[in-house]
RNA sequence: GCCGCGUUGGUCAAGGGGUUAAGACGCCUCCCUUUCACGGAGGAAUCACGGGUUCGAUUCCCGUACGUGGUACCA
């Protein structure tokens, strides 16, 4: 058996979607799981749509995922060109093969008059009358047009494009990794564009030829692909290469978490979770579409959530290293239903490996985020306070919102907690305290504790009245770790300061 | 409209002719903790519908419904 060889083919046009992702990471798993090459080729054939950077984007994304690709254009290979722009050239010949072999012809038909035949031929029972066996004698092209006339168009250098000859009554029959048996009737097919007028193929032709070209043995591609398959199954053995056609494998669609649909950007914006791996930057529109990456979520995280979306082990295990996720993963026991994207889920996924992760490169991983918010501080302290509030943390994000205290002094926006139950007692208490708190040596959370105990006891109070008011002065609010831990890190003088404030609001 | 694909709790899902139909997220209760969280123990909640086949269907077959994708010189 040949060596596998998979690849991902998206085209330039903005941000990657987190579908995308996953269409990468199965490819990725399976190439890695055989022993084959992972190849990224690019699928730039439609000028109109280009957009500045979204190649450059797209590597990026790849390489936060960890998903790095064996062949690329970047990386080069041997099947370069990897980007459909530059092999152009390529694929005229094989167009003029079809055409030759009475199995694609060509089409003179303007805009205007396949909008015509389209409004023509429209109707209740058939809403979008297609260019099909059915239509296209009717039309401008090689089959309806004498030889003589199609000589003629083409000296003039008339615009054409190559259009497939969809065969009548067939059956056309395949294997779906994942799907089984599929079958379509060419009837129902229309004569797909192959080569446009400015000389570009279409993705049908191109995926074809470059598939063969570059020698892929496996295609995974969404569900979306699926109507067109019978076009793609019927170019490989037309151009006679049906004997290293690739096996296909259609992927379930990843849907948005409320109604159904398509999880789009537009769905993440409403509902207030990201789309894309990384942020996209769309120069068109000046645009920023946050990613999850900025969102605050671990690689490692991102692509498990993914990986289990769509497929599963057959076991109880949630959590797969990428080594693990290549040992187990296999593409037959990936679901034919798409999945509702659960925003609940992904966080639960990052905050296990929160958890998971070792503090001091945590804090080097959170230290940006902390930045953004203003704080300058070192990755030692930062390593401190990560222990203390990590697992209290879904989001990378979620480190400032759960620690910003351990930097600056409380705002004390809300005492309402604190006056609602203060007393003369409580108020002497603590003036008490505090002002002692500067002969204490050792300062440190058991010496603390003891010290705080101690004078509690001696004005009669307990834990329930004292310890959420002192939480109150040292965070300003009812969150955050042991007050005892807080009031070790940020120091004898910040604490002495923060109950004064306090006390001199009461 | 037509064609393709799909349908197990709110979500991700295992399973597959006879089961108490796993597990996870989320939700609820309790324990731990005098905050929150982590951790622990429980709980509510599911086989779209109708026909077959069968001693027996969530599982197999056929319909229906619903959803979704396609029906471009976009991928």
């Amino acid at each position: 058996m040949s060596k596998v060889r998979v690849r991902f083919a998206p085209s330039p046009t903005g941000g990657l979607h987190l579908g995308g992702v996953r269409t990468v990471l199965y490819n990725y798993l399976f190439a890695r799981h055989h022993g084959g090459d992972f190849v990224l080729r690019i699928e730039d054939t439609d000028q109109s749509r280009f957009v500045e950077g979204a190649e450059e984007y797209i590597i990026q994304c790849l390489e936060w995922c960890g998903l790095i690709p064996d062949e690329s254009p970047q990386k080069g290979g041997a099947y370069a060109p990897y980007r459909q722009s530059e092999r152009k050239p390529m694929y005229g010949q094989y167009a003029q093969q079809l055409i030759d072999a009475g199995h694609a012809y060509y089409a003179f038909d303007t805009t205007e008059e396949l909008e015509q035949m389209r409004v023509r031929y429209k109707s209740a029972e058939n809403p979008s009358p297609q260019y099909d066996h059915t239509t296209r004698l009717h039309m401008r092209n090689s089959l309806s047009l004498s030889k003589d006339e199609v000589a003629d168009l083409l000296e003039k250098k008339t615009p054409y494009v190559v259009r497939i000859k969809m065969p009548e009554n067939e059956t056309i029959k395949f294997h779906d990794l994942i799907r089984g048996v599929v079958n379509f009737d060419t009837n129902l097919v229309d004569d797909k564009v192959l080569l446009k007028s400015d000389g570009m193929p279409t993705y049908h032709l191109a995926v074809v030829v470059d598939d063969y070209l570059m020698k892929i043995t496996h295609a995974f591609r969404g569900e979306e692909w699926l109507p067109s398959a019978p076009v793609h199954l019927l170019l490989w053995v037309y151009l006679g290469w049906d004997k290293d056609m690739p096996q296909w494998a259609h992927l379930p669609l990843i849907l948005k978490p409320d109604g159904n649909g398509k999880l789009s950007k537009r769905d993440g914006d409403r509902l207030g979770f990201p789309v894309f791996a990384m942020d996209w930057n769309d120069a068109r529109t000046g645009e920023v579409t946050t990613g999850f990456k900025e969102r605050g979520f671990l690689p490692e995280a991102f692509i498990n959530m993914l990986v289990m979306l769509g497929w599963n082990s057959g076991t109880e295990q949630e959590l797969f290293s990428i080594e693990e996720m290549i040992e187990k993963f296999s593409i037959e026991r990936v679901h034919k239903g798409g999945a509702k994207f659960d925003f609940e889920k992904a966080k639960w996924y990052n905050q296990q490996y929160i958890l998971k992760k070792d503090n001091t490169e945590l804090a080097s991983l959170v230290m940006p985020f902390m930045e953004a918010k203003g704080v300058i501080t070192t990755v030692d302290f930062l390593t401190k306070i990560v222990a203390l509030i990590k697992e209290r943390c879904h989001l990378l994000t979620d480190f400032w919102e759960q620690g910003h205290f351990f930097f600056a002094t409380p705002e004390y926006n809300d005492l309402a907690p604190l006056t609602e139950k203060w007393n003369e007692t409580k108020q002497s208490f603590f003036t008490k305290w505090v002002g002692q708190l500067s002969a204490i040596t050792n300062w440190n959370h058991d010496a603390l504790e003891a010290n705080f105990n101690e004078h509690m006891q001696q004005a009669g109070l307990k834990k329930g009245d004292v310890l959420l008011p002192l939480r109150i002065m040292l965070v300003g609010g009812k969150f955050g770790p042991g007050v005892f831990d807080i009031a070790a890190l940020i120091g004898k003088e910040e604490t002495e300061k923060r109950v004064k404030i306090v006390l001199g609001k009461m």
